[in-house]
DNA sequence: GTATGCGCTTCAATCATTGAACTTGCAAGC
DNA sequence: GCTTGCAAGTTCAATGATTGAAGCGCATAC
């Protein structure tokens, strides 16, 4: 049976989240389109999956209500969180910290930063400037590894809001 | 190829703890853990998965560090989170508080106290009391949802510090 | 010594995922 | 108006993981 109908625990919110976000790729993609990247194909390239994952996650993402399928420049639709999806920040966050602290080098890690103060955001979420903990849009992100060569790799390595569409 | 192997983004921190973390069922063994649940049979009852996925899903975190196997009470091991797996904290309460929010009715989500003063932790995960983020050890929680009968649930609806063995 | 419960392991059947190939629809270039 | 190219998918057979049922060895309880 598919992740997304079948976690056991009927009124556990641990377990309903995982319901609608836990199987695999699911929180890339929203990863990714926190970042800005909200296509089809810059998403399938970034993340690499099969199309046909990706096609089925995001019809999922959509049906939950975390993702809306909008209309973009020219005639592409895009992929952009709703609300109830911005409100997944503080997971990515912190599966970005944890994974950070344990297997990524120190000047590797992407930097978060507080648009308002530019005070380095702390890995509990807090702008050390301001003691207040940032909204996703009032965060800048800037990649910092380049091992990636790719041109959406390469397009995070200059600083940008979060959800703040990618252009290239 | 396994989830755990494969994900893309070699430097993203997110990718590396989804590797970790990301399989189904990880995350609610890990939740488990943090309720005080450690034995086998417990686990694989209150979460309801089959035996070959949770030996699978045990021997995968002890390997990356993240539980640990140790002798319990009687001649029975136990498992436990490692200080790695402890800080897995933030992850597991943010899942709480989007799936509480957003598909369980107010009065059914689990409580989360602080234990020194009392206060009632706020979905951003700070004590309104004192205006700190509690460690895991300092968080008293309560489920309240009567929907599960089975003794672990039951012995759930009293309250407990998190990662204190749950005894019956 | 017999039964019960715990902590697993084994196995065939089912189900999801994968990668490659293919299709469709639009848009610009010739 | 024809072609080329690309974005955004769909289709499909093969692979791989998950499932549920059954079984097994050990330890304690009766």
């Amino acid at each position: 049976m598919p992740l997304g109908t079948d976690y056991a625990g009927q009124d556990c919110s641990v377990a309903r989240a995982l319901e609608v976000v836990g199987e695999r790729w699911t929180l890339l993609i929203v990863r990714d389109l926190f970042y800005g990247i909200r296509r089809y194909n810059d998403l399938r390239k970034h993340i690499g999956l099969p199309p046909a994952t990706l096609t089925d996650r995001l019809t999922s993402l959509i049906a939950h209500g975390v993702v809306a399928r909008v209309a973009g420049e020219g005639a592409r639709d895009e992929y952009e969180l709703t609300p109830k999806g911005v409100s997944l920040w503080p997971v990515i966050y912190g599966l970005s910290q944890w994974g950070g602290a344990n297997y990524v080098e120190d000047d590797k890690r992407m930097r978060y930063t507080h648009r308002s103060d530019g005070g380095l955001i702390r890995p509990d979420g807090i702008c050390p400037g301001c003691g207040e903990i940032p909204e996703p849009t009032d965060i800048v992100i800037q990649k910092r590894s380049t091992a990636d060569t790719d041109p959406i790799s390469v397009a995070l390595r200059e600083p940008h809001r979060l959800l703040e569409p990618l252009r290239r």
